[in-house]
RNA sequence: GCCGCCAUCGUCUAGUGGCCUAGGACACUUGGUUCUCAUCCAAGAAAUCACGGGUUCAACUCCCGUUGGCGGUACCA
């Protein structure tokens, strides 16, 4: 039987990463088997729906690569479907109106069990724990129970793959596909994956949206991987994957059953494996892209194309996510602005004296500086001060930047340039004078 | 309460009866490299495999129970 899976959010509010977990999954699933990966919004609650997320769905879902075929199916566009079988079940028996919903009537001897996917493990409920529940609302739209049944017979979803929360409601979902005299598909229910604090995660604990992680500088690449590995280890045990990879390897029999804990740290180190993992020019484009989408579409007067070039070689290595970009680098372009306690962090004595011999040297050197001799000049001066290199090197970082950290200081001076440079290690000095 | 799912280092996990005095990754600690911070390299600490009973020559692995966590218990999905 042909592999068709799809991914079934409801517009209530912006996808998140547990939902992002889910597609994935499906489409992986469904790709590995050349199967088709579809899109359908559970837009059936009106009350609850929410103007704007379902194009913000698709617009993430198409950041991070998970193309489903053909065009998304609407559950609101096809009421008419699902009243009609709802009436089919009062024909035959199996459900009844009563206060304008209609309720389908449950079996209550016996059992009802599935074999789930993952884990290969068998569910089994006992069918008298189960009541009789609506099928369709007063207000004419199904409930996620026949709308599920309906759309997953006549899409022909095999398997279905959704979240945990759903294994409560398998009796009724068996007891509904057996009403209509239906296959019932073979399911996958993922495991919850939970917030630090152990319970569902969801908007309170960090559950941003997905598009958000987009707006923190994450690399869609990355935020596939690690929720990949959330729940799941190929069999070849590599952790860096491409989707491409994860297709190949991915077997639902490989997910684990427990639920799973999001840890932003290690998704933070894997977004960092792969900034480092790139060209410098991929990531200056990166880089770019991500200015551009922070600006709202278009690129900042600041920094360049030219200027992001220079940079990119000299912090690719130093940040996790391309937000980490700004704070490292906005001094090159930006006069930093002075602040007494990181001076005084420095511990160095007679700071205003040291560096008024320094700006003294750089006013004495011959243009343009060259690194090794620039280097050279500044050991000596230490020397002859009787510091450190390291401090004398630190120094001027602190005046040039504001900050104890930067990208190489040789690099960044050249970057900055002489004059605008030397402006700096005076303003410093006044600063110091001032305060 | 009732129903269901789950249970290996702080976290993600490997492990499908003997290879486990439990392996890897992140995080953490220490050392090396270094102009800061990162990177990189090396080392280390970290799990009485939730607990208690079985089954077996042998259990982290199978069974039962307990405890705990999570989910469901809507004319929400």
């Amino acid at each position: 039987m042909k592999i068709k899976t799809r991914f079934a959010p409801s517009p209530t509010g912006a996808l998140h990463i547990g939902g992002v977990r889910t597609a994935l999954y499906a489409y992986l699933v469904a790709k590995k088997a050349g199967g088709v990966f579809s899109l359908r919004i559970e837009d059936t609650d009106r009350a609850r729906f929410v103007e704007g997320v379902t194009e913000d769905i698709i617009r993430t879902l198409k950041w991070l690569g998970l193309t489903f075929d053909g065009e998304p199916i609407f559950q609101s566009k096809r009421v008419d479907l699902y009243k009609e079988y709802a009436k089919k079940l009062i024909d035959c028996g199996k459900a009844y109106e009563k206060d304008g919903a209609i309720w389908f009537k449950v079996n209550l001897s016996g059992k009802t069990a599935i074999t789930d996917l993952v884990g290969g493990r068998k569910i089994e409920f006992e069918n008298s724990t189960q009541k009789d529940f609506v099928i369709l609302k007063s207000d004419g739209y199904p409930t996620y129970h026949l709308a599920h049944v309906v759309d997953d017979h006549l899409m022909e979803t095999n398997p279905v793959i959704r979240g945990a929360e759903w294994i409560s409601s398998i009796p009724k979902h068996v007891q509904l596909f057996e009403a209509f005299g239906w296959e019932i598909p073979p399911y996958a229910h993922l495991p919850i994956i939970l917030g630090v604090d152990r319970s569902k995660l969801s908007k309170r604990h960090g559950a941003k949206p997905a598009s958000e992680f987009r707006t923190d500088g994450f690399l869609a690449e990355a935020i596939l991987n690690y929720m990949a590995l959330l729940g799941w280890t190929p069999s070849s045990g590599k952790e860096i994957l491409t989707l491409s990879e994860m297709v190949k390897e991915f077997d639902l029999s490989d997910v684990n059953s427990a639920n799973p804990i999001f840890d932003i740290t290690k998704l933070e180190w894997m977004n960092g494996e792969y900034i480092r993992k790139f060209q410098i020019s991929n990531f200056k484009f990166q880089i770019l892209e991500y200015l551009k989408e922070l600006a709202g579409g278009v690129a900042p007067d600041h920094p360049t194309e030219k200027e992001v070039e220079k940079v990119a070689p000299l912090v690719k290595d130093r940040i996790k996510k391309l937000s980490d970009f700004i704070p490292l680098t906005d001094f090159l372009w930006e006069k930093p602005e002075y602040d007494k306690e990181i001076f005084d962090r420095l511990k160095i004595n007679d700071l205003r004296l040291k560096m008024e011999k320094v700006a003294e040297k750089m006013e004495e050197m011959e243009k343009p500086w060259k690194a090794d001799i620039f280097e050279n000049t500044f050991r000596r001066l230490a020397d002859e001060m009787g510091i450190k290199a390291g401090d004398i090197f630190q120094l001027i970082r602190v005046a040039i930047s504001g900050q104890t950290v930067t990208p190489p200081l040789f690099e960044s001076i050249d970057i900055i340039g002489e004059e605008e440079t030397l402006k700096r290690i005076k303003a410093a000095i006044e600063f110091l004078q001032t305060t």
